[in-house]
This record gives structure tokens, C-alpha cells and sequence, in this order.
DNA sequence: AGCTCTTATGAATCATTGA
DNA sequence: GTCAATGATTCATAAGAGC
């Protein structure tokens, strides 16, 4: 199947209007950080975030079906020595917009920003907070188990008393007196904890995530054929990859620019169909560590 | 030098009354969350939870010396199916009390809990709050540095292309790799994420942390011979650190049990004067990956 | 297959200057 | 003074190629 993925210009806030409500099972973004991508988003100042947000968000909820999924990758910056706040009243306006907060992942970036300060080290963690419209929502939890790797062969081949438990506790089966079990999976349920390192070709327009972010994202809250959001798409990444994984997507941008880098990535980016031929799907050994 | 270790037996509101102001370098504690320890600390419900912490807060902050720290580890509870507020709700407050809030540092938890559900995955962090009263506060980065990888060695003997190019070309924002500082330079800055397992050793007493974490923090916002308080202070696990890197330390806690375990814990643990002659110190290794 | 070595890579902060 | 803009400074790692 060759999945469409469709490239908008314009405002979220408006281009949304056309869509019918439910239309999409995820939407996954990483906005433009306040202050960030001055130039193209008017430079929304950290204490306006909340007010320029709420009625994009707003918009996310009506498109994404009863069962869907929004995650929102985002992380405040430092001012004046202190963190921001606009991402935790992000996180109860957010609420009282009627979203529930369901669960805040974390990207830990393996390869954060070099720098030295004299009051904090380097930051090297982002949030990705998962909201949903219902209690109930989809989730393929199997779909990102990760392969427990050479590690489990070499220990399990020689089963000594202290290995028994520290794989046990290691894998967080925890209780794992019944090694037996283990031996013949090959797969573990990731945490909420990602260890991702980051990617970006293009210096000009740095991708605001690795692929392996909304991929795994996307493998978890949705089935082959469904719709996917980025409604500030960037450079792209989030359709890339929902093609590449057999989904419809849909991307916004306010900048044509970005719009162009976009449209060209997905041009030259492979379908699931070819995929399928050319080479095995990406492993998700890179995803949760 | 021997450091005094003192449990005392109170609520913290009214404990830390006795105490001046300014007294304390740092106070680094892990309170009981909300609808924990419940017979103890009366059942605090999450929404009553930033109420009950407040005043607390305060006398924490009289009693910190201006250029001290507070660190709270604390993470919040799921509750009907949502991330509880309370956590967020209380950086807030905490802000309007007066605290800056200075950075938020990850506890990865190597080892969580296990367990599984529909709609979650296993909640492998936690929040290490990190609160001062000024913006520039005491922080010995070189105390919790770890020591680099092997590939350091190499490294040096042989430079890529990349990291001369990149180096010369200082102009246009690219990171430059300064070799210089790198010579003699054993150990390595961790980040801001703190990669530890938990330690499962009583079950009868849940540690709320391990040693390994108010180690940290003692030894980053801490010289030795200050004063580190804990004001919820449980098995003693802060205590025992606390004497053990050579720093004065005042735990409380509520519960009468829990007094008794902390005072037998400092009694037989170790001081630094007798870790000089029995053992090196423990190497921070293990502290950050 | 392991070991060595090479290369690629990053949504940052802070101090200072100018309006 | 307060605010905004600019520039200087800053590491550590993992993945892959090669032997």
C-alpha cells in the first residue's frame, strides 16, 4: 500500500478548519518551542504560549478520532536562570481544555548540546507528553517491544545464580524466578523512557526530532492505514516516516520553506510498498533501550 | 573529621522551628508522595497536596543558607487513568513562595518496577526538583564528574578530519572541539539525567531513593563539613550518605518506626574517618552513566 | 568475530552590548 | 533600568568502517 502524505501550508489554526472532526488517529508534533523559529512564527513569547497554543490544540482535538492519541514534544527553555513555566501551565490549561494527561514520556537525548555552564550541566532530556480524548485509546503495545539483544544470549548461555536475578531485575520482569520463560522470547516491553539520539542533516533546518521519534509513536498509537497529524511539520520527519510505515499523513506549516524541504523529502523518501522490496523495516532496536 | 548524623522525631513544620535561619547547605529529601505512607503522614490526597507541602516549604526555605539548594525527588501518581497535577501544581507554588525554580533533573531508573497495563508502560523516571533561593548558589560540577570511556585515549592520538575542520572554522556557529581541554582530562560532565538502579534491598521499609542519588546531590551542592538536611528523612538512606561524604546532616521524620531504623542505619554504617582506613571512597562510576 | 579507530552530530546558555 | 539582540563558548557519545 502507498500511503498518501500531504504537505499544507498555512496556519494550523486554519487549515484544520477543512477537516472533519475524527478524522485523524494521532497527532504528533513537536511545536515550535517558544522563541524558537523566531522568524517564522512571529517569535511567540514564553508567557503568550499558553494563549497562542490552546486554540490550535483545540482544533487537534476535534480532528482526532474518540480513540486517538496527541503527543507533544516539547521541552521549556531556561530563562534567567530558571526554567520556564509555560510548559507545565501548558500541561493544565491543556486539561482544562477538556484533553486528558495521560502520560509524559521522556526523550533522553544520547547526544545533547555541548556547553558548560556554571549552575547546570547540559540538558539532556526532552518531554513528550501523551494526551488523549478518552480513558480508553488505542494501543499497540507489541508493535514497539524491543529485542533484548546479545546481552540475553551470552548471559543466559551460562546461568549463574546472581546472573538469574540481575537479568530478571534488569529486564523488569522483576519476579523473573521462572527464567525459563525469558529464554525463549526475544522481545521486552520498552518503558516510558526513550534513549534516542538525535539527527539532522539539514544545519538550515534542523529537524526538530530524530525519525525514530514519531516513529515509535506512531507504531504504538496506530494501525497500518490510519491518519496521522503533524500540524507543524517542519522539515517533514513525521510524514517520512508515516509513509514509510504505511500510514496516511498529513503535514502543516505556516513557512513555505519548510513547506518545499517537506514536500521534497517525501518525495524522495521510500513507501512502505518499496520498502517492503528493497529492504527489511527499520529495527526498532534503536528505539528504547 | 566524625559528622554528626541527628534523626529527630517530629513533623518538619514544627521540627525545623528549633533550627536558625541560613542553617543548612542543602536540603535534599524524597517526601511521601500523595496517598503513600497514608497512616503515617495522615493520607495526604493529591489535591490536598500542594496545601500540605507549602508551609513545610517555607521553613525549608528559612532555614537554607542563601546560596544552598533543594532537591525534590518526587514523581506524580497515576490516578484514574491520568497523570496526577499535584507535581506541576506544586512547581508552581513553590515559584510564588519565593523558590526559583532552577533546573528539573531525571532520575532514569535502570530497573523500575515492573509490572504491566492496557495504557502505560512502565514508569522508569522520576522529577529531581532543583529549587534555589538565588540564582547563583553553591555547585561543584568537578565532584560528580565521571570518568570518560576508553575511547578517550585513542581519541587523542589520532584526530579526525572533522574535529580539526570543525574546530578551525569557529565562524557560523560550528562546534569547535577545543583538543586542549581535553588533555589530562580523565573524567567526563554528566548531564542533567542521572542514570541509577534502585535499590531493593528491605522491603519491609521501601527506601524512597537510593544511596546512590542524595550521593549526587551531596556531593554537587555540598562541601564537606556542611549541613544537609532531610526533612523527611524515612529509613536514614540521606543520613548515612551524609556522613559517610563527611557532611553534617539533620534527619526528620513522623514516624517513630522509621526513627528507630534510621538511628540503627547511621549507627552502623560507616563514618568517612573510617571509610579513609577501610575502603575508597565509592566511585562515581556508578552514579552517572 | 571482536577489536580498533574514524566520523558524525546536536531545538543550548550566558554574558555583554546596544536601544 | 529594562528589554532585546548578538556572539562567544561549549562535550561526549554511538554507530560504522576497517583490520
Amino acid at each position: 500500500m502507498t500511503c498518501r502524505a500531504d504537505i499544507l501550508q498555512g496556519d494550523c489554526l486554519e487549515t484544520l478548519a477543512r477537516f472533519p472532526e475524527g478524522h485523524f488517529d494521532l497527532v504528533v508534533t513537536s511545536p515550535p518551542y517558544a522563541d524558537r523559529r523566531a522568524r517564522i512564527y512571529g517569535g511567540v513569547k514564553p508567557e503568550d504560549y499558553v494563549n497562542w497554543f490552546l486554540p490550535r490544540a483545540d482544533q487537534f482535538r476535534r480532528v482526532l478520532k474518540d480513540s486517538g492519541s496527541f503527543v507533544l514534544n516539547i521541552k521549556e527553555k531556561v530563562e534567567n536562570g530558571e526554567r520556564h513555566t509555560f510548559v507545565i501551565e501548558l500541561i493544565l490549561a491543556l486539561r482544562k481544555q477538556g484533553w486528558l494527561w495521560t502520560e509524559e514520556y521522556l526523550w533522553h537525548k544520547r547526544n545533547c548540546h555541548p556547553g558548560r555552564w556554571p549552575n547546570r550541566f547540559r540538558d539532556a532530556w526532552e518531554r513528550c507528553l501523551h494526551f488523549t480524548r478518552n480513558r480508553r485509546f488505542k494501543m499497540n503495545q507489541k508493535a514497539v517491544m524491543v529485542p533484548m539483544g546479545d546481552w540475553k544470549h551470552k548471559r543466559l548461555r551460562s546461568l549463574g545464580k546472581n546472573d538469574v536475578v540481575r537479568f530478571a531485575s534488569q529486564v523488569g520482569s522483576g519476579f523473573g524466578k521462572n527464567v525459563a520463560n525469558w529464554k525463549n522470547r526475544e522481545k521486552a516491553f520498552p518503558s516510558n523512557v526513550l534513549h534516542l539520539a538525535t539527527e539532522c542533516g539539514n544545519k538550515a533546518h534542523s529537524a526538530a526530532f530524530p525519525k525514530a521519534l514519531p516513529e515509535w509513536f506512531i507504531r504504538l498509537f496506530t494501525d497500518p492505514g490510519d491518519r496521522v497529524l503533524d500540524p507543524f511539520v517542519g522539515s517533514g520527519t513525521t510524514c517520512v516516516v508515516a509513509r514509510s510505515l504505511g500510514r496516511h499523513s498529513v503535514g502543516i506549516d505556516a513557512d513555505p520553506g519548510f513547506c518545499a524541504i517537506a514536500k521534497r523529502a517525501i518525495a524522495g523518501s521510500p513507501t512502505e510498498a518499496s520498502l517492503a522490496f528493497e529492504a527489511p523495516p527499520p529495527a526498532p532496536s534503536a528505539l528504547a533501550r
